[in-house]
DNA sequence: TCCCAGGGCATCA
DNA sequence: TGATGCCATGGG
């Protein structure tokens, strides 16, 4: 039986593109509760101001189809969803110039190849990047994503449709009412349930948002900001400027996963190899988020093998 | 059992 | 901009 299809739109890609690099990455064997994956498409629920919408996305290599599922959007509805679809599969770069510098690098050339088209995935929202690098830190991934489904379940907003639930993250305002007690129920630390409850009043009172990020003049001006708060550190302020904001030299040094994969290409002696590590990423000035990106997905088998 | 997970902070020197 | 202990829990 077809969907009732609302209204449709689509978004031309700058260059190339492998969709299917994007699909794995959002399938690739972790329960991520803000959306759901098909073999063509990805379902999820986005709201604008007060419209609440359901969406599928087809990603291919030339554009990414948008289908409206539940009722036709607002014009400014439309905007928002595709500047977050442009934003979330990063399909303004220009992957060529990225291509170039890894052709310089010995050890690192195979991936322009072996990873064609991959594009670096954000999380336009703010607040949800920030959530799940508190939620994340120091545990495994596996773990953190069951926390994170306990917190959207629990405080977001959701949307019934064919037998299944689509939810959004919850809204800082949601959080704020939170007590600590019922964070720590849901295997929350007693620093990260402090933590998040404190960043949700910095969204709140508007003290913290994107476009106060986007006003201080350089990099280090907005990691001193984040850093500030607490509950942030190093990691988690360069993880959300690259993830959120597009900071293209963002690092989230001292990762474990980045470290692992610069160790595991022989690029640095040990975890502790800072002057290793500097040296690999001043030869990709501008392009340093996109590298992580690149090493973090060479951690993982290929999706498939005739690839 | 022990160690490590897509860290950060308090504390001590 | 030193080193160490602690937090929470799950997987290898």
């Amino acid at each position: 039986l077809e969907a009732q299809i609302y209204y449709s739109a689509e978004i031309p890609v700058n260059g190339i593109f492998n969709e299917r690099e994007s699909l794995w990455f959002l399938n690739r064997g972790y329960d991520d509760c803000m959306y759901r994956v098909f073999t063509d498409k990805i379902r999820r629920a986005i709201r604008y101001d007060n419209e609440l919408m359901l969406v599928d996305i087809y990603p291919s290599p030339q554009r990414i189809n948008i289908c409206w599922l539940i009722a036709k959007p607002s014009e400014k509805a439309i905007a928002y969803v595709l500047d977050f679809v442009v934003n979330w599969f990063d399909l303004e770069a220009d992957l060529n110039r990225f291509y170039y510098l890894l052709a310089k690098h010995p050890s690192l050339s195979y991936m322009a190849v072996k990873y064609n088209g991959l594009r670096f995935m954000g999380m336009p929202d703010l607040f949800e990047a920030i959530a799940w690098c508190i939620i994340g830190q120091q545990i495994n991934l596996t773990f953190a994503y069951k926390i994170k489904r306990k917190l959207v379940e629990r405080f977001g907003e959701k949307i019934s449709y064919d037998g299944e639930y689509y939810h959004l993250f919850p809204s800082a305002g949601a959080i704020v009412n939170a007590g600590i007690e019922e964070l720590r129920a849901m295997q929350f630390s007693e620093k990260k349930a402090e933590y998040l409850i404190n960043i949700a009043h910095e969204f709140k009172a508007e003290r913290l948002t994107k476009e106060i990020l986007r006003t201080l003049p350089d990099l280090t001006h907005r990691l001193k900001f984040l850093t500030s708060i607490r509950g942030i550190g190093s990691w988690t302020a360069n993880y959300v400027l690259m993830k959120s904001l597009k900071e293209p030299s963002g690092i989230p040094l001292g990762d474990a996963g980045l470290l692992n994969a610069l160790i595991k290409h022989d690029l640095i002696r040990d975890k502790n190899d800072i002057e290793g590590m500097m040296s690999i990423f001043s030869r990709f000035k501008g392009w340093e988020s996109y590298l992580v990106f690149y090493l973090w997905r060479s951690l993982a088998p290929m999706p498939e093998a005739e690839n």
